[in-house]
DNA sequence: ACGAGATCCTGTCAGC
DNA sequence: TGCTGACAGGATCTCG
């Protein structure tokens, strides 16, 4: 499931290969991926040139100069849980530009290869936005501070009497733009905290250790390129290599790494959630 | 303000 | 072998 180290990690990739590129055919294959519709999407992407590649919360986001508009367009690829945006190599998925799964080929120009939007379940959208549409759309309005860039006072407030569950908040891109259902297990168990305790009886301290080691996770993840444990691969279609580092997620029945108790799974927030019942609390 | 549950979607896997 | 049901989960919606 793409978080933000596989979408950091795609978009750096892509930035290398797609910057200052034009745009030079749109094919929509599956119409349901395009939120707005294909005409227009076509109609705004066809000829556009790639300006670059950047992120924001899971949203993978390419900055065009297109003809069809004065203004600069920004556009906005959500991967949901089994979306990828890449490239095909000769090694990796050359095989799925003619898959059932791939729903928007773009071809650019001096590339050999097209740019895929592949999806098996479907849930994955793009939109091609005007800066002012963007600022319109809800969920980009309402998306929560960077976790990277938000400083240990920030990220406390977030928690400060609120009596949702911690992973609860985790999730909510409101509060907090970028984390899922991996690193939000994998911050929860490094600093000690139950996945199911209420926000606002977790200790200051203890909320200021979670903040240091969501940041570390995220961190080593984007170094090692994200985790793949099914559909994520990186822009060029290689795995990931963090799912080898899981210290909860997916480990459910096993031991814990530190103790050796046994790896409890429950569900917070509707998401199976992993923890170890003595070094959480 | 919060939680629980349904929804969307399909490949994978366990069980019979 | 082949079927069935459970499961995975991000965002959104409804209901309590």
């Amino acid at each position: 499931m793409p978080e933000l180290p596989e979408v950091e990690t795609i978009a750096r990739g892509l930035n290398r290969v797609l910057a200052t590129r034009r745009i030079l055919e749109v094919h929509i294959l599956g119409p349901h991926a395009v939120g707005q519709g294909a005409k227009l999407f076509t109609q705004r992407v066809s000829g556009a040139r790639v300006t670059g590649v950047g992120r924001r919360g899971k949203l993978l986001l390419l900055w065009l100069d297109s003809p069809a508009s004065n203004a600069p367009l920004v556009l906005s690829v959500h991967l949901r849980m089994t979306g990828r945006l890449f490239l095909p190599t000769r090694g990796t998925g050359a095989d799925l530009e003619h898959s059932p799964h791939t729903h928007v080929l773009l071809r650019l120009e001096d590339l050999d290869a097209p740019l895929l939007f592949h999806d098996v379940r479907k849930f994955g959208r793009l939109l091609a936005l005007t800066e002012e549409e963007l600022a319109a759309w809800p969920f980009w309005a309402g998306l929560g501070p960077e976790p990277l860039e938000v400083d240990s006072d920030g990220f406390v407030d977030i928690f400060k009497g609120r009596r949702g569950r911690v992973k609860a908040l985790l999730l909510d891109q409101k509060r907090i733009a970028g984390i899922g259902n991996i690193y939000a297990d994998e911050s929860l168990f490094r600093a000690g905290i139950r996945p199911d305790a209420p926000a606002g009886n977790v200790s200051r301290q203890r909320l200021r250790r979670l903040h240091r080691e969501l940041q570390e996770v995220l961190r080593e993840a984007i170094d090692a390129c994200g985790s793949s444990i099914s559909d994520y691969r990186t822009a060029s279609g290689d795995a990931g290599a963090f799912q080898n580092r899981f210290r909860v997620y997916g480990r459910g029945g096993e031991e814990c790494q530190l103790c050796g108790a046994t790896l409890r799974k429950i569900t917070v927030a509707g998401r199976t959630s992993v923890f170890c019942p003595k070094c959480q609390s």
